[in-house]
DNA sequence: AATTCATATGACAGATTCGTGACGCGCCGC
DNA sequence: GCGGCGCGTCACGAATCTGTCATATGAATT
């Protein structure tokens, strides 16, 4: 689990110090960046395991950066954290719709920051690196956020390819929207509870033309379940 | 997971009424405290499930309270939520180092506040541990709420799934009708004693096609007992 | 056997929960 | 800018569950 290496990408040069220092305490590799262009370069040339990215940045903004990566088949499934200023609601949820795993606001503990750059290492270890995953047939393509049933392809909305990449690495289990909404959105996203069920139905319709259904069963009181049993 | 008792310290009242408000929807149970003394008697007496604590008191300061409850032996792990005014990282180290399990800061959204107070009672509740109960070839595992005889699944409906997980995990033992109600039903749900009946009957009839019959057994005068003996 | 009492059963209406289509909003590529 | 797309929310209806009652059944007692 350790010996995990962090990228920082941060201009103040204060918080870089007090990231590196935190996460080196905690025994993590960390190299630093301090704009857009040497970020890019770090992350092509160390292959660094998470980034923790400042939302600011001067030019290139981290979100143009985050974009980039997750745009690039490379870098797609790299964890990316959110390092932002202000506690913005609007900026939580657009930052993880761009494919952030998480996000810290400024300023923060060292405890928390590590907390959370340890919850999203754990997070992203299950499915591997690019390993895809593959379930009863049913494929999935971490790069372009795309699933192939046999011959066919699918594409999935950011959102419905990590619930089924959720899915697939954890099925024959009853979840609840609460338990999804922590670990497919993100634990610090408030939306309502419901919304786990419209994607549910994205996801499901998405499935069905190519033989993939029922699979997705719902467990009425309790939430949704993965399953190749009948229910 | 609900049913969690909250108690707001807080000596402002609009903000302690909108706490109340936001919790109370979410289907908490609340009580109120707006100086520290009237805080330690409410945590000595009604032994709540979280404190939703302000930073700022008069008099004796949150901090100081949290620090009380930390050294006592039987408030140690007591959930503490700050309340905080103004984002600071020196209070807010200082508030994590003093044992509080989260924090938020005024302003906050309603749904923000209920979502960390989840997520705190959710962190200290007892692990998900894996169960697997099996019962004469009756199997029932928890993980995936599911109840199966071969590779035939029964279909329940939650009461009546609550209902034959406690008694297989109960077998051989006579239980009244008050006592299936406090432990499948909750404590503090009042129904009528023969709506027991019926569900008994419910779990029967889903169990019979599958070859258990006469498992549940009725003790005339007594209540129910689920057993594979013949009576 | 008649009576009495506890339980079994079927029916029902209210309450919950879920599925689904629609809508507005923000972001992106053009 | 414009149109497309993904997302979160809402509202409505459908499906299912639940507690209660009325009545039937059966067992124990007299």
């Amino acid at each position: 689990m350790q010996n995990k290496h962090v990228l920082i990408v941060e201009d103040e040069a204060p918080i870089r110090d007090m990231l590196r220092f935190a996460l080196e305490r905690a025994s993590f590799s960390v190299s630093e960046a301090e704009d857009a262009q040497t970020a890019r370069l770090a992350v092509a040339d160390q292959r660094p395991d998470l980034v923790l990215l400042d939302w600011m940045l001067p030019g290139v903004s981290g979100t143009e950066l985050a974009r980039e990566w997750r745009r690039d088949e490379l870098t797609a499934d790299l964890p990316i954290i959110l390092v932002t200023a202000r506690v913005d609601e609007d900026d939580r949820v657009r930052g993880l719709n761009l494919g952030a795993d998480d996000y810290v606001t400024k300023p923060f503990s060292s405890s928390e920051l590590v907390a959370r750059v340890r919850a999203v290492l754990r997070r992203s270890l299950p499915g591997g690196e690019d390993e895809t995953l593959d379930w009863h047939g049913l494929n999935l393509d971490a790069a372009s956020q795309r699933v192939s049933v046999g011959d066919a392809s699918v594409k999935l909305g950011p959102t419905e390819y990590r619930l089924l990449h959720f899915f697939m690495s954890n099925p024959e289990r009853v979840y609840s929207r609460e338990q999804m909404l922590d670990r497919v959105w993100g634990q610090n996203v408030y939306v309502e509870e419901r919304t786990v069920d419209v994607h549910i139905r994205r996801l499901r319709r998405a499935l069905a033309p190519h033989g993939f259904d029922g699979f997705v069963q719902t467990v009425r009181g309790s939430g949704y379940r993965f399953s190749s049993k009948v229910s």
